[in-house]
DNA sequence: AGCATACCCGAGTAAAATTGTCAATTATTT
DNA sequence: AAATAATTGACAATTTTACTCGGGTATGCT
């Protein structure tokens, strides 16, 4: 029952993204100093943040990633989501009707209810949020 | 996020065992046939079960393996927990002494909680109940 | 135009974890 | 003694993860 790094990494690039985005687009680049992930791993998670619609590109020299959306209206589910990694947490459940074994495995109701119970709390969660959460230990750091 | 089929597994031999055995043994063979788990994997999940206190073995022939306790007493995350799948969804709170960065990582407080939520629901569902919830719906099938 | 920046994309790869199997042994009952 | 069934450690196949590499394309600047 491990998160993936690559799912770890994608919510730690968008708070760092959203912390230095002052409305100007912020680089792959300095994302990955700041964060020590390479760049090329970063631009695949880019990508798909991008499919995802949580962030937009602006192509050329001063270009970078801008957020899709107020950070108040990304959660954290969705992030994760992006970058598909499954918040379900057996595999048959995966297809899009749901698993087909309402009443036959037994521990079906534990998996599904474990699932709901781990989308809850992430969806229940904010990039502005955490970027505030960043912020207050920013400060702390400094004082 | 998967919980590993080894979990599942055990879960289900677990569900299996109470389920078919009237306080006598039930043979690792038995439980092999009626769930389709092979029986070499079977042994290695229940020598941590045994570890793990969750059930007695048996040997010699009428053996098998017995619940250590009422079913009753028996809740879901302790047997995850016996065939050594963490709970915790990163690898930073494995320690025993959790992560030391609690003001330095902006996602502690994410995975943290997660893990928290994680665990309450797994603990809050015992073998009984998936043994009761089995039988119900062993019934409807027959009806 | 030419160059530098920075996103875009698919393929490939090495390491790690998962999911098992196999062979040999020990304990117990009949 | 013979059959049953747990016990153990080593080992092998497969899959997933966590990346890298090599080339593209769009844009702005001088
Ligand atoms: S097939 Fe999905 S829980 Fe049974
Ligand atoms: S080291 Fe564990 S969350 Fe930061």
């Amino acid at each position: 029952m491990r998160m993936s790094t690559k799912a770890q990494y994608a919510v730690r690039a968008m708070v760092n993204l959203n912390l230095h985005s002052g409305g100007s687009p912020v680089s792959l680049r300095d994302i990955s100093l700041r964060e020590s992930i390479s760049l090329t791993y970063l631009e695949q998670l880019f990508v798909k943040l991008r499919r995802g619609k949580l962030v937009k590109s602006v192509r050329g020299p001063g270009g970078g990633y801008l957020l899709a959306r107020p950070a108040r209206d990304i959660q954290v589910d969705e992030i994760i989501d992006s970058v598909e990694e499954s918040l379900v947490p057996v595999a048959c459940m995966d297809q899009k009707h749901g698993c087909l074994c309402d009443d036959q495995c037994v521990t079906h109701n534990v998996w599904h209810g474990l699932g709901e119970r781990i989308r809850q709390f992430l969806s229940s969660i904010t990039l502005a949020d955490l970027t505030e959460e960043a912020q207050r230990k920013i400060k702390q750091v400094n004082s």
